[in-house]
DNA sequence: TATGAATGAGTGTTCATTCAT
DNA sequence: TATGAATGAACACTCATTCAT
């Protein structure tokens, strides 16, 4: 089944969409192990052996949706990215290209963010060697940020670990009516991603984190 | 089944808590819905028909697991909590008290972060409403926090929910070989959140941040 | 479908020769239940649907096989037959003939000798009669043989089935590299059928033959 | 389900042992690839997923039919050769072992005889060396055989393969109504093997042999 | 002459759970 | 307190076959 193929991805036909975009519903609603091909069957409209006709696997169709869904952000992502040179702005782009995708798609989102382990082999790798590269391209611009201005010395896999952290949660409390949309959101996690939620009293709250620090310490002894 | 209680829970007997332990490995190896109680009786030694003696169904399990997760966290932050009245320590308390029980409990951390929306009835409605008031406390800290201190306007409920994003986060990529343990990773994680990244070049970070802003609108403009 | 039919069969085009060429090893590599016309599809080259053009089902394919293998190797063997009179040497025409056949076309062997009551209702008839023929065929030979010379006296069905059991056997042990070719094996098989494997000392032989048939009912009886 | 086990076999428990008679004859019927789990399930009265209790797959129930098979009939071969030297009787003992227990189990004897090749891996291995064992013992006795009287020069190897395909063609055409049981096909079987079907007119028939020979090879060439 | 698309029925197997003991 | 035995429902997947083109 051969088509034309759409800019920034390779799924193939109409049908494989379609099937495509239900299972990811299903798989969002019912997580992935607890989707059967059946709810699916259901869900599309196609019959259960109809199915097997596009996609050879339940493994595949996991496959295809993750592999589709982090092309699709990467390529928007280095398309928005073109021409950006500072730092601070770069980053801001990442994060609106993540959640702007995210909540653009949101079953597909929670795909990504849950069913993190369950694809084997070759799935498993291919899946990975794209987030691996997603991954770095952010770590590129926490190294910017880091080069250009006066940054705190942080451990950049932590600091983008968690920056992700903070955007692929969004997939269990969002709820559009009453959250902000991609734009804010951006704001908000760009901001406190680069200045955090305080206002620049540095000294002071290093002092209390020092404190902090100590009485946890001793709060946890006293505990255990 | 009624026996004495220990302070920060209600699990009863040690063997229960036995097979709690070996279900929440289980269910963090493969998942709730791709873990199987046979796997479950296969990990735990126990006979699959001597497993509902104890527990009456899978579902209670996960109940059982993340309902005594949760209580001892909110019940270890709150003994750490008490006597700290520094907004600042007391989120850096609240960060270490999450992370030092997560890393303690890997397995359970898992459980808790992944399963989230598996329990139905009275089971999902008692964890909503513990995970609730953990969630309400952290949000007083927060607004503590901005009495405290010149903080920036941000909504609160995306500040907090972003700070258990990134603290949640970390049953993904954690990896204890390599990553920091609980005290570090508390340190760092309080300090993003209180402050960012960069180092209080605040006025050009916001410059900066205000032409990402209009960037990124005109890169997903001209892209879309 | 209609075509000029060859000398020896009723099969029509180069195609459906070539797929039942393949659908023969298909048959024989995994069985006829253990077969899927998929397997024949990929193993031919020829689409799924494009099967169902030449034969309207998997039995008709199995049916074609074996009517078409029986048919040759009978209309060969009258052939051959043909102005033989020797009994012994008709024998040794059919062993020969049988082998031959069986040795140059393997595939087609093992369907005929595996797939021996898979098929059902007119063509289950169909083979059924061409079968007897064969065997007619041979049993006619062994009476010739019994009239020529001083035969024991044998129940002939079973002389000529066990004669059969002997060659149709070798499709489970055959193998071309270290066994003889057909005729070497005719040879063997003919002269065992007609002196057995020793060497004319009847009497004593006899005489084992017999303290071994009391032998045996003693023992079976101890055992039982 | 460890119970006694019977002297001849491993099989543990009664309703094992029901189970694999039923699959037997079911896997008879209508071969092993043709019959279908359910086909037991229904033939034994066993609920389809009580089948899984006992035995832990469809190949697995295959192999247990054939290995138990096996080993019975090679057990019982060794009782009743004991204390038996003439290698004439022995051979005869070994004819009538094989047939008494294929008549008296005639669905065992048609698995055993039909399914050769689909075992797979460990299973497949088990069966075959034990059936290795069985051919070898075979073997002996043919060796025997010669050494003691003046046998024809005949490739072991086809002697012994022939006899058991004499022997286990069977399953394609007794019928108890007609046809003898064990001990008249035995005396008829060792006889032809033996001796064979003519009366020891052996230069006569070598002629003849050589002639066939010729003429085979005439009609072959006229008729390729 | 040939095939892509589709399907209802069936495959072997596993599931959470129960019940007599 | 514990388990061996059992099951109905469901699982992912394949089957032989059809039909519009």
């Amino acid at each position: 089944m051969p088509r034309v193929a759409t800019p920034d991805s390779r799924i193939a036909s109409r049908k494989l969409e379609m099937i495509l975009r239900h299972s990811a519903r299903v798989f969002a609603e019912k997580g992935y192990e607890g989707a059967s091909i059946r709810d699916i069957s259901r869900a599309s409209g196609v019959s259960l052996s109809g199915l097997y006709y596009y996609v050879e696997s339940k493994q595949k169709l996991l496959y295809l949706i993750q592999i589709h869904t982090f092309r699709t952000i990467l390529a928007q992502l280095r398309r928005n990215l073109e021409g950006v040179s500072d730092p601070a702005v770069r980053l801001r782009v990442l994060v609106h290209n993540h959640l702007e995708y995210f909540l653009r798609h949101p079953m597909e989102m929670k795909v990504l963010a849950r069913e993190d382990d369950v694809l084997a082999g070759e799935y498993r790798k291919e899946v990975a060697e794209i987030k691996r590269r997603y991954y770095d391209t952010a770590l590129e611009i926490f190294e910017e940020l880091r080069r250009a201005g006066p940054a705190r010395q942080l451990n950049p896999r932590i600091a983008v670990l968690s920056l992700f952290g903070m955007m692929n949660w969004i997939h269990t409390w969002h709820r559009p009516q009453v959250d902000p949309e991609a734009e804010g959101l951006s704001d908000v996690m760009s901001q406190m991603f680069l200045h955090g939620v305080m206002n620049g009293h540095r000294a002071g709250s290093q002092k209390s984190s020092r404190a902090a620090h100590n009485t946890v310490k001793i709060a946890v002894h006293a505990a255990g």
